[in-house]
DNA sequence: GTTAAAAGCAAGCGCACGCTTTCATAAAAA
DNA sequence: TTTTTATGAAAGCGTGCGCTTGCTTTTAAC
């Protein structure tokens, strides 16, 4: 990917985040790049073409994968937290914002499943480390997919609420919040 | 307000919810409310002015204000239960969606403090319920507000979820997420 | 039955959009 | 040096946008 390139779907991505896909403009892409608006036709086949090749690139994709939450200790308050941290390190307030963003009729098909996959991710890992963690017997029997929606909701819920209402919504710091939540769950849950 | 005029509010509100405020064309909701274009520009000064008009109707708002909370029968678990229904019941999918509709630069900072509304009734007034309930000695200290956060993302996390992927995403009922997540609640604070 | 208000119809305004074209320029490769 | 490659500048294409106009038709109040 040579510089140029690189440079317009930056500038693509910052401002699908920022004002949507369908208000952001090519002229707006060009000048926000420092190129001319032809070099983005030069370069990319199209508008959408532009973001198609953004959400394939690591900078602007939350690579949320199974593997990332296999670093488990089997002790359940430490393994939640890490769950609920290492969600909330990739999908930054930036990332849910550009997600809703990439809302339009012309990408969403395209886009959605990809976005799906980090939630999935989330809450399969989960529920399989709670199944785990009953044959362990170091908890009791639950509804383990319940339980992992409601764990996961809770680092959803804070996470988009920071990024859509920044601190008019929210006094609570990421890490009291992620404490005291997992306090309550490993008590609801023990 | 007149039924010709109720009908483009209706249409127009329709479309953004489905495909977003910038997507959505005059001319889609003209032939949406089954009206000339031009009756949209005689009932409304502008597109803008028909949402600026959707959004203070009853019937596309999701009245959740702290009066919606007051029937507490100050018993944690149906109490728990009562506001993530009240919840639930008013912000549908179709509301979420909408409000995500609305995200575009010419209506955000209009739009934004009214649908702020909605969590911060509902994050208020659990907090202040909980600290009544400590002083009723029918639970212990906690911080209230990470609290009250937590069990709002709860309600807003799954919400949201499904109304951004429907049944691709949860398989769990609203009843039996409400229920598993509020018992863990419960748990958690006595 | 007359009159006035409400709505349809069709054309089109000015504008901004996504995108293209032509030509000039400058740096890099040969 | 010559040639190639990358980019800029500027004009403009067709299209669809929000919105308007002039006139006709329907609806309904009096």
């Amino acid at each position: 990917m040579d510089e140029t390139s690189q440079k317009i779907i930056d500038a693509a991505m910052a401002l699908i985040r920022d004002k949507g896909y369908s208000a952001t403009t090519t002229k707006d892409i060009a000048r926000e790049a420092g190129v001319n608006e032809c070099t983005l036709f030069r370069k990319f086949q199209s508008k959408k073409d532009i973001v198609v090749h953004g959400v394939s690139q690591e900078r602007w994709r939350a690579d949320v994968t199974p593997e990332l939450f296999a670093k488990v200790q089997w002790e359940l308050e430490p393994d939640l937290e890490m769950f609920m941290n290492t969600y909330m390190d990739r999908i930054t307030p930036d990332f849910v914002n550009m997600s809703v963003g990439l809302r339009a009729p012309q990408l969403y098909k395209e886009i959605l499943p990809l976005i799906m996959k980090m939630p999935k991710a989330f809450v399969s890992s989960l529920t399989e480390y709670l199944k785990k963690m009953e044959e362990l017997g170091k908890i009791g029997h639950h509804d383990y997919e319940s339980l992992a929606m409601s764990i996961f909701s809770s680092a959803f819920g804070y996470t988009f609420l920071k990024a859509a209402f920044e601190e008019r919504m929210i006094y609570v710091s990421r890490e009291d919040y992620v404490r005291s939540s997992v306090q309550m769950f490993v008590k609801g849950i023990l």
